[in-house]
RNA sequence: GCGCGCGUAGCUCAGUUGGUUAGAGCGCCACCCUGAUAAGGUGGAGGUCCCAAGUUCGAAUCUUGGCGCGCGCACCA
């Protein structure tokens, strides 16, 4: 299955001379030299004179250094120890990839060792292998398996709509979605993950009309509900294939097998289940509701569905006079001035709305005959007066109040007969108009119109509650009916003859000129404002209409919520209180009813004599029912298309032919109404419904309620989370179930951005499709840059350079520290199943029955170190992920890594190059034992740390470096194994700080070099270094690893310095997080004094005391103790020194002509290096060096060292000449004129 | 309009309970290394922490008010 690393041929030349044999090197990896040397030796019988042999005519000398560099490798480093593996390489050998398991004399035996890697990995097709070998493997199945009695972890997958293609921001949730399970898996727990689709609703529906080429819902009963639902349900699979690709493509595991679908009957029979109880417990009830309604299309839009289709619009804005009535009911002159930008709502008026305490005025028109008076609120008077163009004086000023119970003539007679309107009794005594009618109402505002609101209850949601409260104050029966002279395909009825038949928004310029034409106009103008239209149909204004619907009576249980919602643990937290909370806070009964087809139907069925409804929780139950009939419907069309699924026999059409005796009245038969259910609620039920429980399913929904942690996107605000909280809160809420449920934790992840930070949209082409990404850089690429990229609530910018930067830094750093290993391992035969007879997990306590391992302790620093940071870094990923917390848990990951390749590896190269076996004998080199155990650990950790961020690359890493060696002994997969958690007894807290500081001083005298333009390449004789406020024994331990950081700064001395005060001054800094709250006011006073204060005195008062007392300045005192200050050291002017927080660190600048010397030669290395780089020689090409050059200190400088450049740069001569005789242009050597000439040498 | 969130380096983003010199990656510049090599490494430059006021000994962080962006609700008679 890891076909990618395919071990190509491999084979050894050994050349004698100078004759350069081109050899077939598959991954350009040389060999050190020992190797070789030892490789001859082994696997040839030859010894060390044969092998001074191969280098013969390299002259004596140089073949001596060789031979002794690769004994005592030891002595053959420091700056001319390159010479022996740089010559002997040039020698035109190669080494075979497994030098020491091949040798001739014996046959040819499996050798269980690592596969050799590849330099530059190619992931996507890396991840289809993995993926390959986890489906022919069943490792998923595996994982669980391992788990079976561990605790459980419960995960709910929100179902997708498998009827639309999966996008970028799909892939975010599939693997937060993962991640957890997977991590959680490795920790110990069983977690199941049961995938699920979603597959009701009218996208659905939108699919196959387009599908159809029909529109409307007259269309499809046209063309026939049975058919239609047919299609859907084909339809709901459209891309499933998708789906499925998508989730195996980003490694999402799931059981796609066992899948619950929402409209399989089992589900649907939960979801009967749930209605039925809410019915039972009165909390479902019948209702009128104002919707957004699409009236070509004949349906009700849901709120998330208006919201696509808001368009700027210019529509009519009139202001109309509704003249005031007197006694007699005669109009009067004096009019309610009202405004509305709806003019076809005016002909179902039905009241007029004031604020009670708002100040009206009475406007009239000067300079006219006849003026009319016109009633408006104060404040928006001069607004108005200005829009008319003409002059009005105010004649009298009054409250809301006064006008509230006035009559009024509404601007159309439609329902109204002429005369004084129809009088009805009211509860509390007297009686009142029933309609046209001044009424109270606190919505009226003063931003726009006139303080006076036209109320049409039938087109608007406060309009209609308007309606609800008048209706309240009648006596049952005779208070005000909802008036409506529109058609639910919106047109007018005959009721309103002036528009009978036509649409009503094309009619508002006719009812503006009726207006008009009787005087009422007061006013007229276009209104720009943003108004809903279809969001299939963008050409069709929505109208507020309104309909019968069934409702949850969810605003009953506003506090259960509320109370179930502060239990959750909302990430991030502002969730709980902010936008759901909110919504919560405002929430309204939920209108269940969607007058569509393809849906769960609601199991209601009704008494056609008496209207008295019951509800139905399972088919089976249908059936018990006395008379039931209808049944055969689906029969015969399942006998026609055997075909056809079971599922769709609780579906429409066949469940509406179902009818049974009605236990109201006799000879009365029960009928389903026609609706189908708003599908948020399917999805809703899900944590029960997808067993099919409580009808099936027992034990799963038992073990499986509540959901431990669920992740969706944060348009499931009001969607599924909803959904879920709402319904589990009513059906489970009055019993012992403690909050929360049904889920604890809730990852909300933001939107997803295109490349330009806009909204991702198919036109905008602002985003590659995530199938370029994972062919391009693989899924671990896209999945690391989603979890380490940025807190996962953030708006995630979703572009193709983010993701491609995000290889480098994590993952091809990880792969190249593995390849590293693999190639000297290989190289060394570091071989640890011939170590290790049980290797369990290859966990820290099984790799210490290894042969040849060293406890910790007996190890290098170095290796302690590592496996310090290794330890604390897996305990704090621990405690970050079993908080939700993977960012940082990624972060932490990531500067692991980096440790490992940029310190451990880096600092070990010399271990790992160093002569001798890795093994504990005799003759073997237990250092270098040690550093491949360490690094061996400290990978495989790595890799199981990684495992659920990254795991196809984690199981390809598995799969070498453990799989490969120990074949069935160990588990098969990184995921079978256990998440390290980290071992507290390996963590050394001291020297983890402590080798800080080294790497804190490195950089800081590369960057007092930098400072100076004193390059690395020139040799410094001294750097010293003062410590800030280190303890002693930290100091003490920086200066016992003087040869690190020399070997790290290339300088020939290094020490704590005796004497800082020449290069530095100390002061003392208040600890202004100590002393704060301590002084609080006086701090300021307190911090002047000890600027004042003579440092040094002060830091020795305190260290010799403890404590210090202060006189402040302006009187009073202040004790400090030795902690509440740091000591700041800061260098002073003329050295080259850098300093940070803790550590100054002085370079010598002054060099002498040894060292400038030494430099010089250095950068002539340099410059012939570049040179053979230009001339694309290969790496083992031998030159004839000729420098020409005037200086003469250049010259000497050469001279001097010319047998060190020669050795450098593979040079079989080097000589040097005066710059006249020179054959090419002279370049410039920090000043010096030096002319290089290069010759290959040929065969 | 209301609500929620965001605004930090050229770009993408961190920044834990308020604390002294605000960080990372990429990009850029310079350099190192040339035995992980079509790699690797180091250093540097780069900031009005959106603006203003306030609280505080002290504000990127808390409060208030603006401005800008995103999202949700609604578009309202």
């Amino acid at each position: 299955m890891l076909a990618a690393f395919q071990e190509p041929a491999a084979e050894v030349v050994v050349v004698t001379g100078l004759s350069a044999v081109k050899t077939l090197e598959p991954f350009g990896v040389g060999p050190p030299a020992h190797r070789l040397e030892c490789h001859l030796r082994e696997n040839f019988q030859v010894g060390p004179e044969t092998h001074a042999m191969a280098c013969e005519g390299w002259g004596s000398s140089r073949a001596t250094r060789i031979a002794a560099g690769a004994h005592e490798p030891q002595a053959a480093r420091g700056s001319g120890g390159a010479v022996a593996p740089v010559a002997l390489r040039s020698a035109g050998v190669r080494l075979p990839f497994r030098p020491s398991r091949q040798p001739q004399s014996d046959p040819p035996r499996p050798i269980p060792m690592f596969d050799p890697v590849r330099g530059k990995p190619d992931f996507p097709a890396l991840e289809a292998s993995i993926a390959a070998f986890w489906r022919e493997g069943e490792i998923y199945e595996k994982s669980l398996d391992r788990r079976r009695s561990g605790g459980r972890f419960v995960f709910y997958e929100g179902p997708p709509t498998a009827n639309g293609m999966p996008h970028p921001g799909h892939c975010l949730t599939r693997t937060i979605k993962d991640l957890y399970p997977r991590y959680r898996t490795m920790r110990g727990d069983f977690c199941e993950r049961k995938a699920g689709w979603d597959t009701h609703g009218l996208p659905v529906e939108v699919e196959v009309c387009k599908e159809l080429g029909i529109h409307s819902k007259a269309e499809i009963e046209a063309y026939g509900v049975e058919p239609f639902i047919h299609k859907c349900q084909e339809s709901v699979w459209r891309y499933m294939k998708e789906w499925e690709t998508l989730t195996e493509r980003i490694g999402f595991w799931i059981d796609l097998s066992a899948a619950y679908v929402t409209y399989h009957q089992s589900y649907v029979e939960s979801v009967w289940w749930a209605l039925a109880e809410l019915f039972n417990k009165g909390l479902l009830y019948e209702g009128h509701k104002i919707v957004w309604w699409w009236a070509q299309g004949g349906t009700a839009l849901s709120s998330g569905e208006v919201g696509q289709g808001y368009k700027e619009v210019a529509d009519p804005s009139v202001y109309v006079a509704f003249p005031l009535l007197d006694e007699a009911g005669r109009p009067t002159s004096r009019s309610l001035v009202a405004w509305t930008t709806t003019p076809w709502t005016l002909p179902s008026n039905q009241f007029a709305a004031v604020r009670s305490d708002l100040e009206y005025v009475v406007l009239r028109e000067t300079g006219v005959a006849d003026p009319q008076e016109l009633i408006v609120a104060e404040p928006l008077a001069a607004a108005l007066i200005e829009k008319t163009k003409r002059q009005f004086e105010i004649i009298e000023r009054l409250p809301g109040s006064t006008l509230v119970g006035r009559s009024y003539q509404p601007p159309f007679d439609t329902f109204r007969p002429a005369g004084l309107p129809a009088m009805a009794p009211l509860t509390a005594g007297g009686s009142t108009a029933v309609a046209w009618r001044v009424v109270a109402a606190d919505f009226v505002t003063t931003d726009s119109g006139t303080g006076v609101v036209h109320i049409a209850p039938a087109f608007g949601e406060v309009d209609y509650g308007v309606l609800v409260a008048e209706q309240a104050r009648f006596a049952v029966g005779s208070g005000p009916q909802l008036i409506n002279c529109v058609a639910p395909d919106g047109t007018f009825t005959d009721t309103f003859p002036m528009g009978s038949g036509r649409f009503v928004k094309d009619c508002d310029r006719d009812i503006t000129r009726d207006i008009k034409a009787r005087g009422l106009l007061v006013h007229q103008e276009q209104y720009v404002h943003d108004y809903p239209f279809c969001w299939r149909a963008d050409a069709d204004p929505l109208i507020q209409y309104p309909r019968q619907s069934w409702f949850i009576r969810t605003s009953q249980f506003r506090e259960q919520m509320l109370a179930n919602n502060a239990r959750i643990n909302w990430l991030p937290e502002h969730i709980k209180d902010g936008r759901f909370g909110n919504f919560l806070e405002t929430n309204v009964d939920w209108a269940l009813s969607r007058e569509r087809y393809w849906g769960t139907p609601l199991p209601i069925w009704k008494c056609e004599a008496t209207g008295k409804a019951e509800a139905v929780p399972s088919y089976a139950a249908l059936l018990a029912k006395p008379g039931v009939a209808g049944t055969d419907v689906f029969e015969k069309a399942k006998a026609a298309n055997p075909q056809l699924s079971d599922d769709l026999k609780v579906h429409k059409p066949y469940i509406d032919a179902v009818t049974y005796d009605s236990p109201f009245a006799p000879e009365a038969r029960m009928r389903r109404v026609t609706e189908v259910i708003d599908c948020w609620f399917d999805s809703g039920a899900m944590p029960f419904a997808q067993w099919g429980w409580p009808h099936r399913g027992q034990e799963e929904f038992a073990r499986q309620f509540p959901a431990d942690f669920i992740s969706e996107a944060i348009d499931q605000t009001r969607g599924w989370f909803y959904s879920q909280l709402a319904i589990s809160t009513l059906l489970f809420g009055d019993e012992k179930r403690p909050y929360p449920h049904p889920f604890k934790t809730c990852i909300v992840l933001g939107h997803m951005l295109g490349e330009d930070g806009q909204k991702m949209s198919k036109s905008r082409r602002n985003y590659k499709e995530p199938a370029v990404i994972f062919d391009t850089y693989g899924a671990d690429a896209l999945r690391w840059f989603f979890l380490a990229g940025q807190a996962p609530w953030t708006s995630i910018r979703y572009s193709e350079r983010s993701i491609r930067e995000s290889v480098p830094e994590f993952l091809l750093r990880l792969w190249n520290v593995y390849s590293f290993f693999v190639i000297y391992a290989r190289i060394d035969g570091f071989d640890p199943a011939a170590l290790l007879d049980t290797p369990g997990s290859i966990e820290h306590g099984d790799l210490a029955k290894a042969g040849g391992w060293r406890p910790v302790a007996e190890r290098s620093e170095l290796d302690r170190w590592m496996l310090s940071e290794l330890n604390a870094a897996a305990a704090e990923m621990v405690e970050r992920l079993d908080r939700y917390d993977h960012f940082g848990a990624a972060g932490r990951l990531s500067a692991l890594v980096e440790a490992v390749s940029n310190w451990f590896v880096r600092r070990s190269r010399d271990r790992f190059w160093a002569a001798g076996k890795a093994d504990s004998g005799p003759d073997g080199n237990r250092e270098k034992l040690d550093a491949y155990f360490t690094l061996y650990e400290t990978l495989l950790t790595i890799t199981k740390l990684a495992a659920p961020f990254v795991p196809f690359v984690t199981e390809a890493i598995w799969r070498n470096l453990a799989v490969a060696a120990f074949g069935a002994k160990v588990p098969e997969s990184v995921h079978l194994t256990d998440y390290p958690a980290g071992s507290t007894s390996l963590v050394d807290a001291d020297l983890v700080r402590r080798m800080a500081i080294v790497r804190d001083v490195s950089s800081l005298g590369r960057a007092a070099r930098a400072a100076e333009k004193l390059k690395v390449r020139q040799p410094l004789s001294k750097v010293e270094v003062i410590l800030a406020d280190a303890s002693p024994e930290d100091a003490a331990w920086l200066a016992s690893h003087a040869d690190l950081v020399c070997d790290e700064l290339n300088v020939k001395q290094f020490e704590i310095c005796r004497e800082p005060d020449r290069y530095i001054t100390r002061s003392l800094l208040p600890d202004l997080k100590k002393l704060g709250p301590k002084l609080g006011k006086n701090l300021p006073k307190a911090r002047d004094a000890i600027a004042k204060a003579d440092a040094p005195t002060l830091l020795a008062a305190l260290t010799r005391d403890g404590r210090a007392t202060l006189s402040l300045p302006g009187g009073g005192e202040a004790v400090i103790e030795r902690d509440d200050v740091l000591v700041r050291t800061t260098a002073k002017e003329g050295w080259a020194a850098a300093e940070s927080p803790q550590a100054v660190v002085v370079v010598a600048s002054q060099l002498t002509p040894e060292l400038v010397a030494e430099g010089l030669v250095r950068e002539v290395v340099h410059a012939v290096q570049s040179e053979r780089k230009t001339l694309d020689l290969d790496f083992t090409a031998r030159i004839e060096l000729e420098f020409a050059t005037d200086s003469a200190e250049l010259q000497s400088a050469l001279e001097t060292h010319l047998d060190y450049v020669a050795a450098e740069t593979l040079a079989t001569q080097a000589a040097c000449r005066p710059l006249s005789a020179a054959a090419s242009e002279p370049i410039d050597i920090d000043g010096h004129p030096l002319a290089i000439t290069i010759r290959q040498v040929t065969a």
